[in-house]
DNA sequence: CGGGTGGAACTAACGGTGTTAGTTTTCTAC
DNA sequence: GTAGAAAACTAACACCGTTAGTTCCACCCG
């Protein structure tokens, strides 16, 4: 993990982690099976980073938490999302993680494939989110007015008129990423609990899974 | 393309592409700059399948046509959202969809910022429920109640009650994907729908970026 | 104290990757 | 028919993950 965020993922590899460690690359299979077993113990160690639901607290603050959570981890090390969905996530503390954020769905009165879609859709935006902020911020504190205004200046004239006025504003005022992980967030979490208002206003019929 | 669709995008290597076209590995650096270069260019072509909005449509319908045209290219072609976060999308392609997209939204009314947050906050689901589709059902058609109860033989005894609990549900009923999908889109689309009405009650004061 | 045992390091190599340099072939256009 | 360009070829480099076989060294037991 610190030569993943020193010099990022494309440089963790069996022969550079060796040379950190002083070490030959062969002598690390003495400890690890392979690259991929090397790599899931890192996907592990980062879940477990995560703040999970503890039960005491309600979902929706139970919920933010976690995504906001999430998001610091990913900050911290920038190359933990993309790694993640890369390979599958089946460990310990993965599975540790999954039943935490369901159980508290479910204690506050969701379905089971309601708490299962609110947990798919929330780790969808969360996880997604951060993917887009990787790629096109470039980890780092980027200045997003610089790059708004390089883009005005790469547009041909004509052309793009809707993005250029979006760029204009961000020329202008700095772009707050906090604000805008906080706007969809919000927006999942408001619906999801009018699904729950209704639902249980609806007298316990089992709703369906899909589109309202 | 092709080869990315048949044998895996960790399939689709120089001296491979090569032999399929029956030519050497290094003759391809006479057509493309270089590994790079030619995945750039995949990307361009998979964002240009992906329908864009027309302006004839309303910007919900068009939002909801974008996205399941998105998930329908995606599926088609399993390898191709991994690609796509994995590299930056800054092609004309990519820049060309992102003004539409921004187009339908500030044509419907939402202020620049408010549009800027929609269309991350959209993308962002779309691409990050496809990347968690992707690696728990491994491209094709995984029987899920098969893979539930499979969890739930492997499970110890104790542990993980609400995972066990929504495994169970989803061993006797099938996963509906479809459903699942437009279970977060809609919550994120009416979501935005209400945030649209209030501000235009609300006569035109500048809304807050963030948290409602 | 001495020897055996086992863990963890080493060297060397294999097949595969992207990429470059230099050369040769092939096609097009005058 | 030939000059020149486009695109193929061969050969090689540096790196990757991984394996086989070997050596070293520290500990335990008699």
């Amino acid at each position: 993990m610190a030569l993943a965020d020193e010099r990022g993922m494309e440089a963790v590899t069996m022969r550079e982690l060796g040379r950190r460690l002083g070490v030959e690359a062969a002598s690390l299979y003495n400890h690890v099976a392979g690259k991929d077993d090397l790599l899931d113990g890192i996907v592990e160690l980062v879940v477990a980073r995560i703040d999970v639901p503890d039960g005491a607290t309600g979902w929706k603050e139970a919920m933010r938490r976690r995504a906001v959570s999430a998001r610091a981890v990913f900050s911290r090390h920038p190359w933990a999302a993309a790694l993640i969905d890369s390979r599958g996530r089946s460990g310990a503390a993965s599975l540790f993680y999954a039943d935490r954020v369901l159980g508290a769905l479910l204690g506050a009165g969701f379905s089971p494939a309601d708490a299962a879609n609110a947990f798919l859709a929330l780790d969808s935006y969360i996880f997604g989110f951060e993917r887009q902020r990787a790629n096109l911020s470039l980890d780092g504190d980027v200045d997003t007015t610089a790059a708004a205004q390089e883009l005005l200046d790469a547009a041909p004239p004509g052309a793009y008129p809707a993005l250029v006025r979006v760029a204009t504003e961000y020329a202008s005022t700095p772009y707050d990423e906090e604000a805008a992980f906080a706007f969809g967030l919000d927006l999942i979490l408001d619906g999801l609990e009018r699904l729950l208002e209704s639902d249980s206003i609806a007298g316990r019929r089992p709703p369906p899974a899909g589109r309202s």
